[in-house]
DNA sequence: GTAAATCATACACATTTACTATGAATAGGG
DNA sequence: CCCTATTCATAGTAAATGTGTATGATTTAC
């Protein structure tokens, strides 16, 4: 019941490109640099992100990536459902749910609805605009 | 972020024991074909409910398992915990959470913290008693 | 005493995780 | 046009985790 580095690598990867978002693309080595992760593996958690269209990527010199909507656009469950895959706690419930021959008898299924719906409720309401909004008011606490 | 089979056997297992609580132990061979689980596998599993003192074994022939509790003294998250592990979704939040140097200028840590508190919020509600009243109401739809 | 059960470990294999490595393709600046 | 900085694509790899099997010891009702 892990959400793996990709994930939260991602999370943070997508949050530091609508922090940095002056219009000038963002290289994978700055954001390497301020988040401490490998820019190998950050080049293969972008590529994803790049394939499912949320991010504009400028190749050679000066390139980098942008975000291609607001922050606002952006839920938590859009990112960790590319990275992760489907955030549902078993396989046969949840958006693309497989068939089970059991589930007729089966009353568990229940309870793995029950905890799909409430991390989608956590994780679909909260956006990177959200995140954003959080950051400011930790640097509020160390000024005031 | 899927519950393994671990978990999910385990939980079929502790209902099993809950619905076929006659008095007289239930052995690992009659739940195995109920639950169609390798008994080997349940032995495993049975043994980290047996240690967690949330069964009580009755060696040798005609011997088995029973609950030590009422159903409704088992939760869902206390039987997951025990099979699981902790159900935080990332190290650094929940019960053992784990030291982190990223932890004073990370705002995504809150995101974890709503999911963990969603997670729970379901797991610690549900008891072995409901799962049981989910079947009766099961059997009265076939019944009608 | 024997069969039926739990108990304790060790082993095995596949999958996933978390990267690293290599090199090609692209494009801006001199 | 060349050099360098960048993205892009793919392969490899070591460690951990998941999902069981296998072997055999121990206990106890009959």
């Amino acid at each position: 019941m892990k959400i793996s580095t990709k994930g939260r690598y991602a999370l943070r990867l997508m949050l530091d490109l609508a922090t940095y978002n002056t219009g000038e693309p963002v290289s994978i080595k700055d954001i390497s640099k301020r988040q401490d992760i490998s820019e190998k593996y950050l080049e293969q958690i972008i590529a994803i992100l790049n394939k499912a269209g949320f991010v504009r990527s400028i190749r050679g010199a000066q390139g980098g990536y942008m975000l291609k909507k607001a922050p606002s656009e952006y839920t938590v469950g859009m990112i960790l459902r590319q990275t992760e895959g489907d955030l549902a706690p078993v396989s046969c419930v949840g958006a693309d749910s497989e068939e089970c021959e059991r589930r007729s008898q089966c009353v568990t299924v229940r309870i793995y609805e029950q905890l799909n719906n409430a991390i989608n409720g956590v994780v679909d309401h909260i956006t990177l605009a959200d995140m954003m909004e959080w950051q400011a008011e930790k640097v509020e606490q160390y000024v005031i």
